[in-house]
DNA sequence: TATGAATGAGGTTTCATTCAT
DNA sequence: AATGAATGAAACCTCATTCAT
């Protein structure tokens, strides 16, 4: 009595499967905002049935926050490594951060996290905390340290480094945002490194002393 | 035998009912988004009852775009005759746009509608489309203005204005943005004094020639 | 202090205005059927507002019925006259009456109301009741006497005229109901004068004794 | 240790649930009309809840067309097959067909299509249209052919059987629209084989040669 | 008397979630 | 572990009815 043991109906994948499902939300969060996107289609484009979501996420808020979770780790402990034992002037670190941001986050899937957040803060601001202290906070800190050693090192101008931190790094979260929001929708968007390029002129000279 | 002035279970305002009504629906679409919006919240905001909203709106989407549309004409204009007329040197200009847009839209509630459009774009194409060409476009020819008019006088050094006018309005755009999303949740925010500033003075000395 | 009389908003026309309100019911619920017609619509057609038509009737239910009801009185009675004192035989009897019930209800606005009947029977069952009493009844009574007379002089041969009346009525009735629903939709419908000939003829052949 | 078997909250049966819906839709759609038809009714009749209708359905009015469709197709075949190779005279193959008609129709609850058909014909001309193609169309052809035949045979008198087919049709069909009407409301309905019995004897006197 | 803006109950439809298979 | 049929709570929207004007 033995099963003909062709193509079975399904495989067990335990440890695979969250990080495709995440993946698979990821993009349709991004793409559609939590709301609109349903569960069929994050389980149709993963490849799997609505039902297997349950089995690894107890809801679609939960699924939500591992999306959000699950995009910072790789992400953030590259940058701080970074940035401890840098041996150069600030300004070439700065660039440095900035183009690594880019290469590694802003021009890929991850970089639509932060339009998804913008949207949905307000609607889950547990999230929207979560976030704020796992990433914003840890992010802004490294950028901080950075601007900071600019002034130590009478490279950059006396300022508040904790608010002009969010000034320089706007441009460019703005770039990723955009890329997931406006430009969509036919909009020509100027090439990265073209942009990358004059942003970085306008920043390394409105900090530089002098 | 006084009549007794029972207040009346309502009232008519053909007129005025129109903008009280795209009024509460922007202030609820910026804080929770347009799919997350009820119908039955916007009435109540409003003081009306739900079938109200369909003797003015055709649809929950056709709200949206009135939402929109209305809270673009007078901002925009005014913008553009400050440019026109502008006596002084360019960076008085540049300051002066900064605070006046400040001042009319990122500190007041259609200051919500940026986060409502990066959120809603790919969701309402049609809309973003539209938002892009009423607004960001004539926005940023606008300021396009002000940076050639600073090349062509001197005194600013030379770049891709085109490029640029993004790179210099994301500060700006993004503390509005913010404000609307991850800094309702108990985040403490730059005062926007101190932030416009720090802003202005890293993008003049940016700029600026030598 | 004469206010100048310049066409005035409204006019009060009691007396007319309630059949002027039926006739255009009557129309929208032939076409659409009860539920499907709006109070808008019947208004429109009859060219009043919405709020006028709640002046004459109390509901939308009691504006049906007004409608059922108008449009028998002037039909039944004529109907009645002309079998009580026709001299001629039977077979040229029946020929008059078919041809009278077509050309005055048949053909006619009020040769919708059999579609409507049937279509909202069950929905308004007093209706239903009290039409079945007041039209169908006596329409079939009349038919009968017909049928009966026949019979008695000898010119029909022996049957059940209280069945054989709903046998010889159905395709007069049916060419009624049909014109008012599927005809409407492309099918190109047999001419009255057609029908009607191959009609007698059918019944009277089936009628006659021997 | 024998496993207690609670009857469980649904069951699965893909199979047979469309057929079950549709029956349901039938009986209600029959009595009350489209419009006036709510989906919680036919949910309920069916034993299932509202939502799964949409799970086989995609509309209300998708359902209605299921409706019709699946009430035709058994049928109509039936009697097809019936005539095409009926061996004795044509008076007996008309009786046949009348019979069969009311004993698979007429008495049945797929009887109450026709009346359906004719109170929603004006709001749905698409199912009107299908109607008449696949049932009128097809039904009429059919018992136009019996009619010819007799022609042929001189078995009946000349006559044009294109619309003799209506007439004849016609105190058949209205017998089975009244049942699903009128009749529901208290009237004492003639019984249905007095009432076929009549019926044929006149028809047959009616189209007899001579 | 006549209007039409305002109401709100109730309809169809969607979709996150559950659970029999 | 995996499926997807079934659920049912809301959401958007309609429209008969009311009532301030």
């Amino acid at each position: 009595m033995a099963t003909t043991k062709k193509s079975p109906r399904w495989e067990r994948r335990k440890e695979t499967r969250p990080s495709e499902l995440t993946a698979a939300a990821l993009e349709l969060f991004v793409e559609k905002g939590f709301a609109a996107t349903r569960l069929d289609e994050i389980a149709a484009r993963a490849g799997v049935s609505k039902g297997t979501l349950y089995l690894y996420f107890d809801s679609k808020e939960e699924l939500f926050k591992a999306v959000i979770r699950d995009s910072l780790l790789p992400a953030l402990a590259q940058g701080e490594e970074l940035v401890s034992g840098y041996p150069g002037d600030t300004e070439g670190l700065l660039r440095e951060i900035v183009h690594g941001w880019w290469d590694t986050i802003g021009s890929r899937p991850v970089g639509g996290i932060p339009k998804l957040i913008i949207a949905e803060a307000r609607n889950f601001p547990e999230i929207a905390r979560f976030y704020y202290d796992e990433v914003i906070a840890r992010g802004q800190a490294l950028l901080c340290k950075v601007l900071r050693r600019g002034i130590e090192r009478g490279e950059f101008r006396p300022f508040d480094p904790d608010v002009m931190v969010r000034i320089v790094f706007a441009p460019l979260l703005m770039r990723a945002v955009w890329r997931h929001s406006i430009d969509v929708c036919g909009v020509a968007a100027v090439p990265a490194d073209v942009y990358l390029k004059e942003y970085l002129e306008l920043v390394v000279r409105g900090l530089r002393n002098t």
